[in-house]
DNA sequence: AGCACGCCGACT
DNA sequence: GTCGGCGTGCTC
């Protein structure tokens, strides 16, 4: 008997069991998809994981139904790095393919049946429900298992559809397998009747009395003799607004003219020239001859080059020399918005050859993508995490452009993978190299630097001998002291950002904290306002009047009196980036001044038209929030300020100071690009502050040397791993009671001084969800398997307590 | 996950 | 009397 493993597309663990039809046995392949009945009524699209001989024991195997695929759609590669990523990272196959499919290439009950052509039926030996199916599909032609529903007993679906396919008179419909439609242009033309009889006088005879269509009429008539064979676009008729639709109907409904449609390739695809790159510098030639070596010994590299250093440079040449051997390449970014810059200087070189895929794109468009990789017609991809799931071939070279980023790996959807750590185990499954690449590397990609698992690539200069902008630390106290302070700004400062503005020249200032004031708060019984879902005080959001909740979103109106005490003493506490963008605009009436933030980007084209704004150097001082550190690459930024820069330190996280050395890091290289004369000035009651000296030194190995002390001294990864369990639940003492026994239970298996926790999260309700966790920190090396095995042991255990199955519990794998 | 089954409250 | 709330169990 022959078996196959499936993969699911639901949240459960594992893969089921199926048995393989004989006259499917010569067809099926690892990789391929079935149709498989699941749970009596439902159908799903599976994908095959495994093909073997052994007979399951304790439950019967039902048999696949169909196959939808000529070709394996997942390749082996693909496969070995979804069971990896399983593995790893303690989570279900399904959701990782879930993750990676389409949603039109995973359909489920929307799979449709047909009546086989030629197929003649012999009424008389079906049985009742058979009958109804085939009267239906005589009627319907396509029928979906959804509609199958309303004539035929749920439990009897899925056997009268296999009796039926058995008696081969009906089939799956294989169009379910490309639900999607190539999208479809307008064009049209003079019909051919017309103007072979030559009876154009009578026709315009006809139109005397509707002039529009009269002249609409000549128009299509004259652009199609001008230019034969040049299709004429619907939509260009009507582009200047002169013309109407209604007017081309009605030339249509006399016959005179048609519409017809050609075939669309949905993404749009460069058209015009093709240009060379640039001449390497000599350290970027140095970096490359790096590059080449460590690739050349099979390693893989962190390149790590200063902002403005020309990393991209690299990418473009090892990307051509991958092309040029016939390989194809992934190039990783952590969020769109910052695909537009390489996009751009790679479309120019490579038009059609290059894809682009994200989490924006419609299915539509993905589905395109794939099949298109799966032909292997896009040799170049750019993409964000879900673009490791494309069913690449010959894959050469993938680079992780930013890989410090968060955006790698968000803590909100599942599976909860970081896609730059999961891209060098993706890289060697492909057999392909792996190029890290950032200005300020994470910590945990130094130390495998330093410990010699990545090949350390430093550029320590800017393209172009531009000078790396210069520090300035002011003690805000000290200026407090001395009273040369105006709100958060003191005299330095703004004598910085008037000199800067003085010489026609941008400023950029950080602050990294939304809204307007952090909380609302009542002098009188110090009443604050917290948001209904989550334990989390409101925001106050004083451009939009309101108060926001960050965590799930609820908006609430600010409050006029204390609702609790009715006293009118409401105090503004905590200052956020529009409290500063007000100060700003106070301090410089006369300067344009804007504003950068998620809630200020929210509308439409809004990101757009700042960017243009700023560009077009219309815009003096920018305020914004870290949005402003990304993709902004502008020539005449000579300043970058931090106002508040202490706000950054003082968060609950082991990697808060890592995280603002990145940010001031990364927003000081939009200061001087092309001038070398950039200047970025902090201001802080902790000038002493390792991490603000530090960067001011501009010597990177420091900084992270007194990164991985810290680490050290403190059992932080990347010296110990750490991995958190969160429970979650409606009801506060059924998550407490479940976290006291996971832990207990993980105590169980694991030394003691491993667990940590439980603890209520420090967002104890979100989403009006209690959440609790558990935070294991397991040694590095050998023994880091075994304890991870007894975390999976531990989770199974808990698992089996029915009382705790509905407490949601989410896995953190190196968190 | 999602879906059915089963056991208790507020309703035509 | 029932409709429907969600706690529980199971899926090859």
């Amino acid at each position: 008997m022959q078996y196959a493993q499936i993969i699911l597309p639901l949240n459960l663990k594992g893969s089921f069991t199926y048995t393989v039809p004989e006259e499917l046995v010569p067809q099926i392949q690892e990789g391929m998809r079935v149709l498989v009945p699941f749970r009596g009524k439902k159908i799903y699209t599976g994908v095959v994981f495994e093909l073997h001989h052994n007979t399951p024991e304790g439950f019967l195997a039902k048999d696949i139904i169909s196959i939808l695929d000529e070709q394996p759609i997942v390749p082996e590669a693909q496969l070995k790095f979804w069971s990896w990523l399983s593995d790893y990272y303690l989570c279900g196959l399904g959701e990782i393919y879930r993750f990676a499919f389409p949603s039109s290439l995973k359909l489920e009950s929307e799979t449709y049946l047909k009546l086989k052509p030629n197929a003649i039926v012999d009424f008389e030996n079906l049985d009742v429900n058979e009958m109804y199916l085939v009267q239906a599909l005589e009627v319907r032609q396509l029928i979906n298992l959804t509609d199958i529903e309303a004539f035929i007993p749920k439990k009897d679906i899925i056997r009268t559809i296999n009796s039926l396919i058995d008696l081969q008179y009906i089939e799956i419909d294989e169009k379910i397998a490309e639900k999607y439609k190539a999208k479809e242009v307008a064009y049209v033309k003079v019909r051919d009747e017309i103007i072979q009889d030559m009876n154009l006088m009578e026709v315009l005879l006809k139109l005397n009395r509707a002039a529009k269509q009269k002249e609409l009429f000549l128009m299509i008539l004259e652009k199609q003799t001008e230019n034969p064979g040049q299709p004429i676009r619907k939509s260009d008729l009507f582009e200047d607004g002169f013309f109407a639709s209604s007017h081309f109907k009605a030339l249509a409904d006399k016959n005179l003219v048609e519409e017809y449609y050609l075939r669309k390739d949905r993404l749009e695809s460069y058209q015009g020239d093709i240009e060379g790159i640039e001449e390497l510098s000599e350290a970027q030639k140095k970096a490359k001859t790096d590059i080449d070596a460590a690739f050349e010994a099979g390693k893989n590299v962190l390149l790590h080059g200063v902002t403005s250093s020309g990393k991209t440079h690299i990418y473009l040449e090892k990307i051509e020399e991958c092309i040029q051997q016939d390989k194809n390449v992934l190039f990783l970014l952590p969020e769109t918005s910052l695909a537009k810059q390489i996009i751009q200087r790679l479309e120019k070189k490579y038009g059609r050859l290059l894809g682009f895929y994200h989490q924006k794109l419609t299915d539509f468009e993905r589905v395109e993508v794939w099949r298109k990789v799966r032909q292997n017609e896009l040799r170049i991809l750019i993409g964000t995490r879900n673009a490791l799931f494309l069913p690449f071939q010959n894959l050469g070279l993938v680079i992780v452009d930013e890989e410090h980023d968060s955006a790698y790996r968000p803590r909100e959807v599942s599976p909860y993978f970081n896609a730059r750590d999961a891209s060098l185990v993706f890289g060697s499954l492909y057999g392909a190299r792996v190029i890290l690449g950032s200005a300020t590397p994470s910590v945990e990609s130094y130390y495998l630097a330093k410990k010699d698992k990545l090949k350390y690539v430093l550029i320590n200069e800017r393209f172009g001998n531009v000078k790396l902008p210069s520090y300035e630390i002011i003690n805000f106290k000290e200026a407090q002291e001395s009273k040369k302070v105006t709100g958060n700004f003191s005299l330095k400062l703004t004598d910085e950002i008037k000199k800067t503005l003085d010489e026609h020249n941008q400023v950029m200032i950080l602050h990294n904290r939304r809204g307007y004031a952090n909380v609302v708060e009542c002098e009188t019984c110090g009443y604050v306002n917290y948001c209904s879902n989550c334990d989390v005080v409101m925001t106050y959001h004083k451009a939009a009047n309101e108060m926001k909740c960050h965590y799930c979103g609820q908006r609430a109106s600010k409050p006029r009196v204390c609702p609790k005490c009715h006293s009118e003493n409401l105090n503004e506490r905590g200052v956020g980036v529009e409290q500063i963008h007000e100060e700003v605009t106070k301090l410089f009436p006369d300067q344009e001044v804007d504003r950068m933030d998620v809630d200020s980007m929210r509308k439409k084209f809004a990101y757009e038209k700042l960017y243009e704004k700023i560009e077009a150097r219309e815009t003096d001082i920018l305020v914004g929030t870290q949005m402003i550190s990304k993709g902004l690459d502008f020539d005449h930024v000579e300043l970058v300020a931090i106002p508040k820069a202490d706000s950054m330190l003082y968060v609950q996280d082991f990697r808060a100071e890592e995280r603002a050395y990145q940010l001031i890091t990364q927003v000081s290289g939009r200061a001087g690009r092309v001038s070398g004369n950039g200047k970025i000035v902090i201001q802080t009651f902790n000038p002493e502050h390792s991490v603000f000296q530090l960067i001011t030194m501009n010597d990177p190995s420091k900084i992270y040397e007194y990164f991985l002390d810290e680490r050290k001294k403190f059992h932080y990864p990347p010296f110990t791993r750490l991995m958190m369990i969160e429970l979650k639940h409606r009801k506060e003492d059924r998550v407490n009671r479940a976290s006291l026994f996971l832990g207990s239970v993980l105590r169980k298996y694991l030394p003691e001084e491993c667990v940590l926790g439980p603890e209520r999260a420090q967002i104890a309700k979100l989403n009006n969800l209690y959440q609790f966790q558990i935070m294991l920190k397991l040694p590095r090396g050998k023994k880091y398997e075994k304890f991870k095995e007894m975390v999976a042991v531990s989770i199974q255990e808990f698992n089996e307590i029915t009382a705790y199955q509905s407490v949601k519990t989410d896995v953190f794998v190196d968190y």
